[in-house]
Order: C-alpha cells, then structure tokens, then sequence
DNA sequence: TGGTGTCGTCGAAGCGCTTCGACGATCGGG
DNA sequence: CCCGATCGTCGAAGCGCTTCGACGACACCA
C-alpha cells in the first residue's frame, strides 16, 4: 500500500501539497495537481481512512441504528437503510450499521471512540432513553421519528398526523361518512412509538373537522386479530363504508377478511393504505395509499446529518407532508 | 475526550503499559492493572478508533455488502444483516454496510483506505465479477452463496442440494411419487444466483434416485405467473400430489391458487416450502419447511471472517446441512 | 518603484495509539 | 550462591495523514 510520501516522492512535491490536492483546501497550480494526480492513479494511492481520521477528527462515516425485531414492518426498514447508505455515499460518506438492541451503549461506544461523524437513529420512543445519550454526545444526531421532548436533537419523520387527514379527506371526498380505522398493533402503541400516536391524532382531529363518524382499533397481525378487529368494527359502527387500515402487516389479512364477510372492495367498502408504494402495488389490487416515503425520509436525514456537521443552518423538526395515491382500493360511495 | 496518556498520568504508570492492559498482550500486576482500570472508568477514556488503526492496522470492522433491490427477499437480507452485526459484535467488531450496487469500485473503496479488517458478501453470482476483485485484497473476505470458481475465497451457505433431498425424501416417504418443483423467477436462474441451481440438481438427481415422477418450473411471484405455473403443472404432470416451493414470494399465491382451483393443502396436495422459519409459520397454514437458516449462515459468515484474521484454518467451502420441520402442509398421500 | 496581497509550495508538528527493545527486579535451578 | 529466565514496566519510534505557519515569487495599486 503506498502512502502520501510516496505519492510525494512520486510527484516531486511534499506529502502536503499531495494533501492539499487531495483536499482542495489551497490552491494548487493545474501543472502540479496533474502530476499528482497521475502519481496517485499510478501508485494506486487510497489514503488511510484511520490515519486520516486521526489527523483530521473526521471519519466521513455515519452511524446508523436500526431496530432488531421491530414491530416496524422489515421492508421498511430496510428502505430506510438502503436510502441512508445510497444517500451517504453521495456525500462521500459511509455507514456503520448499529442495531437497536444494544441500546445506549451502542452510541456511546461509537461515539466515543469516534468511529463516526454523527448518527441516525431510527424507530425512536416516546420517551427513548437513547436521546439523553445523544444529546451527551459531542457528534451530532439525526432522529428518524418525533419523541416527546425532541429539545436538542433534529427530527425527520413523515407528518402523520397530516397523513391521516390526507386519507380521510380522500374517503369524504368521495362521499364517505362512516369511516373507520385499523391501527397498528397494541404493542406498537405500547411502546409508544409516537408515529402511531400522530396518526390517530390527526384520525380523531380530521374526522371531528369535518364531522364524520369514526373510530379507531387497534388491531393485530394476525388472522385472529384482524377478525376480531372487523367484528368489532362491524359492532360499534354498522355499515361502515371505509377503512383506513395503518398496519402494513395486517393488510393482506384485512383485505382477505373483508372479502371473506361478503363485501368487495371498493365496490362495497373503501380500503385507505398508509404503507410504502410498492407494498400497495403488490396487493391483490392496487390500494389507494399515502406513501411511508421511507427513501425521502431516510435520504432528508443524511442530507441533515451534513447540514449539522458543516454547520448549517437546520429545522429542528422537519416534517414531510404526506402524498395520498388513488388506485383502485376507493370508490366514490355507493348509492 | 481523555487521551491514553491522561489515564496514564492519572494512574501513575507510562501510556505503553495502560495500551497493555487494555490488550493483555503483556503481563501486568493486579495492582497496576487495578489502578489503570480505575483510572480509564473515572476519565471515562475511550481509545480513538482511528489512531489504534493506525497504530495496529486493525479496525475491528467487518464490511457487509447486502444486495439492494434483489430478488433475494427482503426478509432473508434483514435476517442476515442482523445476524452479521450481532455475532460480530461478539467478536467485539462493528459492521460498515456497503450495498452491492457500487459493485467492486465499492469493495477496493473499504479495503485499500483500510477501512475494515475483512468483507462479508452477500448474494453472490455464478460468475460475479466482485471474486477476482477480492482476491486482490490483502483483507479476506468470506462470501455467501457459492459461485462457480471459488478458489481463493471461502464460501459459506445452506446446502441447497440436500435441501431438495430433504424435500424429496420427506415426501417419498409419505408415498408422494408425483411431485412439482415451483421455482424461483426466471430472473433468478438467468442472474446467476446458484443457489437456485443447486436447488434444482438435487432436485432432479434425488427424484431419479428415489425414482420419482418429478418436473420441476420457474415461477414469477405475482398472480399470473403463479396461475401459469401451476396450470403447466398441472398439465405436465397430471394427478400432482406434492409441491416443493422454492420461491418465498411466490408462496402465498401458490397457496392460495391451490385452493382456488378446488384442492386442499394437505389432503389433496402436499407443500413443502423452502424459506425461513418465521415466513413458514406466518402462513395461512404452518408450512413443513426446509428452514433457510440466514441467521446461522451469517453468524457462521462471522465466524469464518474471524478465523481468518487469526489465521486459524478454515474449509474453503462450508455448506450447511438443512434441516426439514414438517408442520401442516404435509400428509401421507390419499388413497 | 515600494509596499501589500495573493498564490503555490514546503517543512514540521502533531493526532492517539501500539509495539519493540531495554532494563531492573524477582525467582528457580544447578 | 550465581546465572539465566521470566515478570513488569518504561521510553521511544513510528503508523499515515492533516494543518499551521512560513516563505519565496509574483502581481497590482498607488
């Protein structure tokens, strides 16, 4: 492996001016950086990112945290993960991949030992005992998700809230007034992951602005959950003829149970999907969705890790607004 | 940030013997030990990863390089990503994800900046370019899948051959003799991923050994390829009697087009699917399966990386045997 | 034409750690 | 009782890079 020396040598300048071309951080005359350049692509030249690390406290690397078993549904944490990567790479940067289960005391190891420039957290609590730990960190950190007390630390997310009303007014649009909502799993609000949180809220909100008849329920993943979940939802609100259905892992099944009592869809009943594009395409028929654009918001918190580290200006909070695709899953209401 | 020189003033002892302590390559006193230690819990010291590289040429990172839109499914990459980075993290190592997508450039990018110690490849193909590149590196890299020419590199898998052995058998011995192999996509086999090719030799040579009525046909994961594969079937091998479905997104469509052309799982047909655990439990019916078994197959990926830098002796080629779990979707055959 | 800048380059001083050789002290064996 | 190992520690030399200050060489404005 040569080094800057050799390039140097090489070159027949000082292993600085090799830096500085490498760097651009003075000017370098055109005769000079060619010869250089053409000793480094000779030489096969690659600097050595912990030298380089060493001398200049910056690792060009990102951590990036990612739940183990999450209750967040696994394609799309891995359009998080492919998003962060692709986008660090685009900023020069690579990412150390980190698993939510080892907690705290994952951060600080990779913080303190410097092996990164900042992190990016994902599938955060309400009240995650990891954001203390961030915010003792001398890298910065980006949050993908809103907790309770985001003070000190930059959030992305998707605006839930906004994304529930995008649907309902869709459904209303179309003449719907009983309307109700398949959640995630109890666990999910449990655990108080707050995107669930937001939506119901902007549900609830939405629904009382414009005066429809709704509820919620939560429902699990499961044939028997989703059964249950309709049964009650056939109970408490007859004649229902929409459902807005945030739970990506009970969509099928939910899809598959409403079939099974008798009513098609969207002829007898309206099917709202909050979940990735391509996870509405891929149902029996093509849902009308709001997007989880997990690659927009993954690449936005790359994009912000940099502000942070160049020391630019940055929202606290910066929330995505919500696209609604109609596909074939809604229908104005019969009748 | 406490430097090793500060836990070395503070404890009275010189930096080289603080370094000793923290990698035990010396002997050191109980006593000194003890008060190093005091002093690197009190400073909250930390060493910098860069100047240990540096100084050691050792990171203690793995490279993870994962497929990015592959037909590999999503699930199965997940299960192996998590495995790689927890089973690394026993070795006290981190993991540095690359996608597949910058190919080579990407795999000499970590290497030649001495960024990780050895590379974990994913998703390899028959003749994937990414080898020879490899084999120019001076770290050494562990893949996993099995490519045409694996000379040079060490390999570790799930033994795809006996798994359609295992397949097989288990039906023969429930009396099936008329057996269909729903493949992966078409695209599969044309990229060059052998697993699937491994897939379908042993299928052919255990159904000629145990003498068998067997055909075997690639399968597009969406409804009409299920539909066209199944009537093929249907048509080739008239009185079908079991289904060997290697193609996890294809098998919920299987199943339940099965069912819609009028035949129950079991009685009228067998299905032994081949897939991880979780995904043959999650079905509308447990499926017997034969366990794709990602997390041991990357923990063994970690484990042959480890091996390697110690410069313990490895098999060139480690093939896991499967293990088949018949649950409900198997029965001795009728009449 | 003499200052005042800017340009282009160099040399040297680190960054924080590991590791090698050295060296006194302690110990056991002949 | 002396010699050679072994133990426990230290000092110093790097590992390969960045960056700061310095310094000619010019250019430009007055």
């Amino acid at each position: 492996m040569p080094t800057i020396n050799d390039v140097a040598r090489a070159a027949g300048v000082s292993p600085s001016t090799v830096s500085y071309v490498l760097s651009g951080r003075r000017p370098i005359s055109a005769q000079t950086r060619e010869r250089v350049q053409a000793a480094i692509a000779e030489l096969g030249f690659h600097p050595h990112a912990g030298a380089r690390a060493l001398a200049s406290s910056r690792t060009n690397v990102l951590a990036l945290v990612v739940p183990l078993r999450a209750d967040v549904s696994v394609p799309v944490i891995m359009q998080f993960a492919t998003a962060v990567v692709t986008a660090s790479r685009t900023h020069n940067h690579d990412v150390l991949l980190l698993t939510k289960d080892e907690g705290t005391a994952g951060l600080e190891r990779v913080a303190h030992s410097t092996m990164v420039d900042a992190l990016i957290v994902m599938d955060v609590e309400r009240d995650d005992v990891r954001i203390q730990a961030l915010r003792n960190l001398k890298q910065p950190s980006v949050l993908i998700g809103l907790p309770e007390d985001p003070a000190g630390i930059v959030c992305v997310d998707l605006d839930f809230e906004a994304a529930a009303a995008e649907a309902l007014r869709h459904l209303a649009g179309h003449g719907h007034r009983r309307i109700a909502l398949v959640g995630p799993s109890p666990a999910v609000y449990k655990r108080g992951t707050t995107y669930a949180e937001r939506f119901l809220t902007g549900f609830t909100t939405t629904s009382a602005e414009l005066g429809l008849e709704t509820m919620t329920h939560p429902c699990e993943p499961d044939r028997a959950g989703v059964r249950a979940c309709l049964a009650d939802i056939d109970a408490q609100l007859p004649g229902v003829t929409a459902l807005v259905v945030h739970n990506e892992e009970a969509l099928r099944l939910v899809l598959e149970e409403v079939q099974a009592s008798g009513r098609r869809v969207p002829a007898d009943i309206s099917v709202v999907a909050v979940c990735p594009r391509d996870v509405a395409l891929n149902m029996p028929l093509p849902l009308t969705s709001v997007d989880i654009p997990a690659h927009d918001v993954g690449g936005l918190a790359v994009e912000t890790a940099m502000k942070l580290l160049d020391g630019r200006p940055t929202e606290p909070v910066r929330l995505l607004p919500p696209t609604l695709v109609q596909r074939e899953s809604t229908a104005p209401i019969a009748g």
